[in-house]
DNA sequence: AACCGTTTCAAACAAGCGTTTTATCTCCGA
DNA sequence: TCGGAGATAAAACGCTTGTTTGAAACGGTT
């Protein structure tokens, strides 16, 4: 397993111009996606990416270590094309803030075009971790995480005239807000069998995020003020 | 695979008093539940159970039997322990019956006692739906999204005076109530990371279920303020 | 005690898996 | 042209898996 491969001094030849290798990992983020990392066999991930089965320990080490370079790669991608502040002007007040964070994370999650498995594959790490789940929320979610927490502080304090909120309360609306949204990628498949109709375009997806903005200002607000009345 | 076996009339023999079966459907959750339906092998499930791993061809016929009786038997014990609207007295009103029904979800999916494996195996169908997972929305799932849909229907009509509301409004505001409470079961992995000190006991559970309450009920009249300016 | 349907058991089977081995191919510099 | 390192290919290995087999053990009835 942890035995020092013998030809090579290191598993990734740091050589760019690497083509199978780009292939290897875009083609295992969808079977990985799709199947599960106990599911997807090396095999059928070398026939979409049109390699052999060899490939995958002569440029990754073994199946592991694939895996881990797909998270990365996944996340990565993710995050350049739906920056969490995507068209967010400097000045923005925190609702705006906040819209804006719903919005990135809901298109992050729900898209599935080609090569965006990301969403499925956080998912699936989420209902069963793998040892690179630690690296992913450290690099990943936690930045994510208080990002999230430093606009709800601030909607929370404008609400609460000014007062330094229980670091307690606003982790519990922060917690209400990403609920909300990945949600939606988790309750899919349940909601299309009780909604046959369902879509998720680029319009749906918009109007969502409206909503869940909307609904958690709302939220965060009313704590506030509660907050405001018990504290005084 | 779907051959017919040859040495009984029926896979279940009907006769109750079988104590090996119902180890096996125990030790199944378990096994189900932490390692998901592709890595759990039924040697380890027998293992558990204290059986040979010829029973489990001989009480269900094959793996996936087993997991579906498994799957059918825990959302069942989970209802009967956590039923939707436990402690409420009839001519309860919708702020009430949404606090209950928020409660009963949280606990139902949070509890992690022995033999409750039902949140787990929930939130591995969403992950990866079995074919299992149409007769389990039919039957467990869509119910309880009706009954949630009315009690937020009769709020919405509170705060909106009186006004039918929209379906799709309605919808969305059920969801979001559902997935701030289904986030903790999901997140988990990720918020015992972000949180190392994080406990998930009787109390903490509570007050949880109270914070989701609130702010949902602010939403949800939010939502209904909204729509009743906007269609004047 | 003999019988018979039910249940349990140890052992084997066949398929699929990740991994490894060994050989071949492809370039490129000497 | 040769040599050799990098990359690919086909085949096989060893292990785990779900399933099956055939016999033994059990328990009640005649």
């Amino acid at each position: 397993m942890l035995a020092a491969n013998s030809r090579q001094s290191e598993h990734p030849p740091v050589d760019a111009s690497d083509e199978t290798r780009a292939r290897l990992v875009e083609a295992a983020g969808e079977v990985f996606a799709r199947r599960g990392y106990r599911s997807a066999t090396i095999r059928d991930i070398c026939i979409r990416a049109q390699a052999n089965v060899a490939a995958i320990h002569y440029h990754f080490g073994d199946k592991e270590a694939l895996y881990n370079h797909v998270l990365r790669d996944s996340l990565k991608t993710a995050l350049k094309q739906y920056p969490p502040s995507a068209g967010l002007s400097d000045g923005a007040n925190a609702r705006e803030r906040l819209r804006a964070f719903i919005r990135s994370l809901l298109f992050r999650t729900l898209d599935d075009g080609p090569a965006a498995c990301h969403g499925q594959l956080m998912l699936r790490e989420m209902a069963e971790p793998s040892p690179a789940l630690d690296e992913l929320v450290r690099q990943g979610i936690r930045p994510l995480y208080e990002l999230l927490g430093s606009i709800v502080r601030d909607l929370y304090i404008e609400y609460s005239d000014g007062r330094p909120p229980a670091p307690r309360a606003v982790r519990r609306c922060a917690q209400s807000v990403i609920g909300q949204c990945i949600y939606h990628r988790l309750a899919r498949p349940v909601l299309e069998r009780l909604l046959p109709d369902l879509k998720y375009n680029k319009n749906e997806v918009a109007e969502l995020a409206e909503h869940i903005a909307e609904f958690s200002i709302a939220g965060i607000a009313h704590c506030a003020r509660i907050a405001r009345r018990t504290r005084r």
